[in-house]
DNA sequence: ATGGTGGTGCGACCA
């Protein structure tokens, strides 16, 4: 089974480039951010063409999260909790016996913010909720934009983002709270190369330079992690005309 | 080259 995510910065923009990739890379089931448009203007029809089933969050201009499958997804549920002060982070579903959460982090601009502060309670109920659903769903994959850099490695310039927002101590500390609970980075099981990133800033000329930085993870909980049997980010569609500013990462699981 | 972006939605905000 192959599990991507993706987040598309806006999905009206972004819907050509979402069929290219499903239909060449083929995955079974893909959690999507950053949406950007309301409940009930989601391409659903586009969706169902492509082959997938899909369950989604929507919110007018910014945030919104869906997670699409080949097969059905059930037990949909939307955060809870963390869906406070009206933010469509959060997607979750099950899907052929795997509990898939898809979750797009709060940013944070700029460390000591008032938004940075928000994006630190917000990973707070974060845990809060993973730990509720590892409990009722041992077999877990959470995947997403999580908007922190796990390690220097993830980074093109550590001395230039030592303590910035995406890379700061407390939301390295806030990401490792998340693994603590039994769940594993599912590329670094597989790689130890640096200057392999998930995301390059439209400005500056950030993919040229390959000035980029690994925010988007798929993390695969402790019941999950023996049958991780590949990993990767697929740069491609970052080289297509008018991109996102994020590859799609995906995590291949071996049946059983 | 001392500048270089893009999405939403029409000015300003967000990333």
């Amino acid at each position: 089974m192959k599990l991507a995510a993706w987040n598309v910065n806006s999905l009206k923009a972004r819907l050509p480039h979402l069929q290219q990739w499903c239909a060449q890379a083929a995955p079974d089931v893909l959690a999507l951010q950053e949406l950007k448009l309301a409940q009930d203007q989601f391409p659903e029809a586009a969706i169902e063409a492509a082959g997938y089933h899909a369950v989604w969050a929507g919110q007018k201009t910014y945030n919104g999260v869906a997670l699409l499958s080949r097969s059905a997804i059930s037990e949909p549920d939307f955060g809870g909790e963390l869906d406070a002060k009206e933010q469509r982070r959060v997607v979750s579903g099950t899907v052929a016996g795997i509990r898939v959460v898809g979750v797009y982090a709060v940013n944070g601009q700029a460390v000591g913010s008032e938004k940075y502060r928000f994006k630190l309670d917000w990973f707070a109920r974060l845990h809060a909720y993973l730990r509720e659903q590892l409990a009722s769903y041992p077999r877990l994959v959470v995947m997403g934009d999580f908007n922190v850099a796990p390690k220097d490695i993830d980074v093109h310039d550590p001395q230039l983002w030592h303590e910035q927002v995406l890379c700061s101590t407390p939301e390295r500390s806030a990401l490792n709270d998340l693994l603590a609970l039994g769940l594993h980075d599912s590329f670094r099981l597989l790689h130890d190369t640096p200057k392999l990133f998930s995301w390059w800033d439209y400005r500056e000329l950030g993919f040229r330079r390959n000035r980029g930085l690994r925010i988007d993870l798929a993390l695969v909980s402790d019941a999950l992690r023996p049958l991780v049997k590949a990993a990767g980010i697929d740069k491609e569609p970052r080289k297509w005309e008018r991109p996102s500013n994020h590859a799609p990462i995906w995590v291949e699981l071996q049946d059983g």
